[in-house]
DNA sequence: CAGTGAGCGAGCTTCCGCTTGACTT
């Protein structure tokens, strides 16, 4: 038996660390935190200075028992959480649920899992900084007060059913995509025009080449059309030339949110799909650990990485850096993100190869000398006007970094429009004479912010220090499952524009078309995120402003100095926002996000947009009036915001008679689980492709012979009428009675088609009395 | 199943941060 016990917090870091320590040490691991805020009641004293109720919660029992057991068989038990709030907070919950005293208790940190790093740490071991402790403390109190508050509110207030909830970062995250997708709503673009002029010269080898030179932009396009004028039977020749040297450096190695940033723009993976694989990655021990705001690297994987590169590339691509963190909330529990061994190039685990051949890139191009870049400017001159025009070229010196690893870029990078394309230029001499090909002023527009991505959400959250490298991924999560917030495509717009050109001295104005808005997996606030948005921002504009964290974060910080208590600072918070609470209980209206859009014409009654039980809807009339109200659901891509009157009344079409169909009247419908065809008695729901208000009688007649083929040919047998089935599925026969589908005992598929009325009853019964083992029910309380 | 949307008012839901399995079809 060992005689010391060191605790750590994830299972695969116990594994390295029981390696590196020897016999003298069991390695186990707590799976991260043990003990919770205890459910019902907020799990807090308010009255009492804020006193926490904590429990382990089940699914902790079994970890807390074996740890208990080998604590007390050991002489000694080490705390080797992450040196990070959490991190201190676990080991003083290790104290109290372990039964040990955190003031003598050893309690030992470091960075990096080498042995130089573990054994300098265990050679000098601490307590359990309280002050820390308390800071989390305060944080899970003040997250729990917010979270159990607001979400309450919102199942009071809110029109529309389902587990609505509200949080200090969830509900921040949705702000953010509301608050883009109005910008984006209300922009309105500018035009202007751009010259560009496009001569030829000769190359090294005396080969005419083609290349451009970029000349004013104009706001108007007659000022564009006067330039191009004042060009007619112009001279171009070479005014200036401009060499200059310039210097590209790699990014830093990845943190969290730039691995998930930059395996979304190079990879198109969302970030839980980043996440899910990184964790297969560092179970396999390939990489370090995926949950990190550090960019620093331990000086083992330096050598690693230079000797890497030596081998590789040579001595002068070995560039040796340390970066530095860049937002303040960093709290660099970990190393960024590496592989932990250079010299493994494949790793043998599903679709994880990608990810990894990133990591080792971007890490290795960390260590990497500068590319180095030689920018030609050269101003050309026009012989009938004053303007010069300006053409760039750049020419790549020497690789660098480049050679293994160019970072993504976003689409709202600032100037990801134009400097993509600097190619070659041909060798120019001052004094030169150009030919002139032709000249161009291309109408542009200008561009609102583009919505965000997952990964984009990600890098502001991570900017405004709101959220943690273990919540970005399930932030998003959330925000999609509760229906705040829809990831989707959107198709873009044609749209014209003027192209005016100058060759062979005339001058000739084009319209062109050009596709535009189109964006793919971007995140779209839904009306029920815009309306509960609204809601927050209009009751609690403290909690939900974008400066809130980082605010609180500061007083974190001073209690975990000891400068503040933190009972105090909840103290400050709660009074005023309990007040809020109180004051939105009692005066503010049910949340329905209504809108009027106008009267219906024949009967004067409103015609208005909302928030309903089952989602956003039209509705004609009102519930006061003698007649019932007509009600319509929107279509997926309409919101209560931007819906007009027309196609609110378009929405009313719905049920339609198509025509006829072998004598029978066909009709389309919204039904609760969507559009369907209704002929004959049979339901045929429609698929995404068919819009139910563009579907007519020869589209729908194919999808009835289809669907009715289709599902005869899973058919084996009817009993009463068909109200029970037979039928045939992808893992063999079964049961459908009403909308519910009922396995048939293995013995009895063979025969299926054998089975009488009788015997499927009895498989019915027996199904009900012993209903098939579901997903482990949630606890409820006792 | 192919309907609704208010309100009546049980009984349900919820936070953020640490960590991984154990569950189905």
């Amino acid at each position: 038996m060992a005689k010391n016990l060191l605790i750590v917090e994830s299972p695969a870091k116990a594994k390295t660390i029981e390696k590196i320590l020897g016999q003298d040490f069991e390695v186990k691991s707590c799976f991260g935190h043990i003990r919770d805020l205890e459910k019902d009641e907020m799990g807090i004293d308010v009255k009492k200075g804020f006193k926490p109720r904590y429990i382990v919660p089940d699914e902790k029992k079994k970890v807390v028992t074996e740890l208990k057991q080998i604590a007390k068989k050991s002489d000694e038990v080490w705390l080797a959480t992450d040196e990070d709030r959490e991190g201190e907070a676990i080991s003083w919950h290790l104290c109290e649920v372990l039964g040990l005293d955190p003031e003598s208790t050893k309690r030992i940190v470091f960075h990096e899992i080498t042995k130089p790093a573990i054994k300098s740490a265990v050679a000098a071991p601490r307590t359990v900084d309280m002050n820390l402790v308390n800071a989390q403390q305060a944080r899970r109190i003040l997250d729990r007060i917010v979270g159990f508050e607001l979400s309450p509110i919102l199942w009071r207030k809110m029109s529309m059913r389902g587990n609505l909830s509200a949080g200090r970062v969830q509900s921040v995250a949705v702000r953010l995509i509301a608050e883009r997708e109005r910008s984006i709503n209300s922009f309105v673009p500018v035009s202007s025009f751009k010259v560009d002029a496009f001569f030829s010269a000769k190359d090294i080898n005396g080969k005419a080449v083609q290349f451009k030179a970029e000349g004013s932009k104009y706001n108007q396009a007659d000022d564009a059309r006067k330039f191009l004028e004042s060009c007619t039977g112009a001279k171009y020749s070479v005014a200036d030339i401009q060499v200059k040297p310039t210097k590209k450096s790699p990014a830093a190695p990845f943190t969290t949110s730039t691995l998930q940033q930059e395996a979304s723009r190079k990879l198109g993976y969302g970030v839980s799909r980043t996440m899910i694989l990184a964790q297969k990655l560092y179970e396999a021990g390939h990489i370090s650990y995926m949950r990190t705001d550090s960019v620093n690297l331990s000086d083992t994987a330096m050598d690693g990485i230079t000797s890497q590169i030596n081998t590789s590339y040579g001595k002068e691509y070995v560039q040796v850096r340390k970066f530095k963190n860049k937002n303040e909330s960093a709290q660099e529990a970990h190393e960024a993100i590496r592989p932990t061994n250079m010299e493994t190039i494949k790793v043998d685990i599903a679709d994880a190869q990608k990810l990894y051949d990133l990591i080792w890139k971007r890490t290795m191009a960390s260590q990497m000398a500068d590319a180095e870049l030689e920018k030609t400017i050269a101003k050309i001159e026009i012989s009938t006007n004053k303007e010069q025009l300006t053409a760039q070229g750049e020419v790549l010196k020497f690789d660098g970094f480049l050679k293994v690893y160019m970072e993504g870029k976003d689409d709202d990078d600032e100037n990801s429009e134009e400097d993509d394309a600097e190619g070659m230029l041909p060798p120019l001499s001052v004094g030169q004479q150009l030919n002139l090909r032709e000249m161009k002023a291309t109408e542009r527009f200008s561009r609102p912010s583009p919505r965000y991505t997952e990964a984009s959400l990600v890098k502001k959250l991570e900017e405004l220090g709101i959220g943690r490298p273990s919540t970005y991924a399930p932030t998003i999560s959330t925000i999609l499952k509760r229906g705040y917030v829809e990831k989707r495509d959107k198709e873009g717009v044609k749209r014209d524009y003027r192209v005016l050109m100058l060759k062979d001295d005339k001058i000739t104005t084009v319209t062109e078309q050009e596709n535009t808005g189109a964006e793919k997996a971007k995140l779209f606030p839904t009306d029920l995120g815009l309306v509960v948005t609204d809601f927050l921002v209009q009751y609690f504009d403290d909690v939900m402003d974008y400066g809130f964290t980082a605010r609180i974060e500061n007083e974190f910080d001073e209690i975990a100095l000891g400068k503040m208590k933190w009972n105090n600072m909840l103290n400050d918070f709660y009074i005023p926002f309990k007040e809020d609470v109180q004051n939105t209980l009692e005066k503010a209206e049910r949340i329905s996000g209504e809108k009027e859009l106008g009267f219906e014409p024949e009967s004067g009654k409103k015609v208005i947009a909302r928030m309903g039980r089952y989602g956003p809807m039209v509705q004609i009339g009102d519930v006061n009036d003698e007649e019932k109200p007509r009600f319509a659901k929107l279509k997926n891509t309409q919101s209560i915001e931007t819906i007009t009157y027309d196609e609110a009344m378009e929405l009313f079409k719905l049920p339609r008679v198509l025509g006829e169909f072998e004598e029978k009247p066909v009709q389309v419908n919204i039904g609760r689980f969507g559009p369907y065809i209704a002929h004959d008695g049979k339901f045929y729901s429609l698929s995404k492709e068919h819009d139910p208000y563009e579907v007519d009688l020869d589209t729908a007649i194919p999808i009835i012979i289809e669907k009715r083929k289709a599902k005869e040919e899973r058919t084996i047998k009817v009993f009463e009428k068909e109200k029970i089935q037979l039928l045939r599925g992808p893992y063999g026969p079964y049961i459908k009675k009403g909308l519910r589908n009922f396995p048939i005992p293995k013995e009895k598929q063979e025969s299926a088609a054998n089975l009488e009325i009788a015997e499927v009853q009895k498989i019915i019964e027996e199904v009900i009395a012993n209903p098939p083992k579901k997903r482990a029910p949630k606890k409820k309380k006792a």
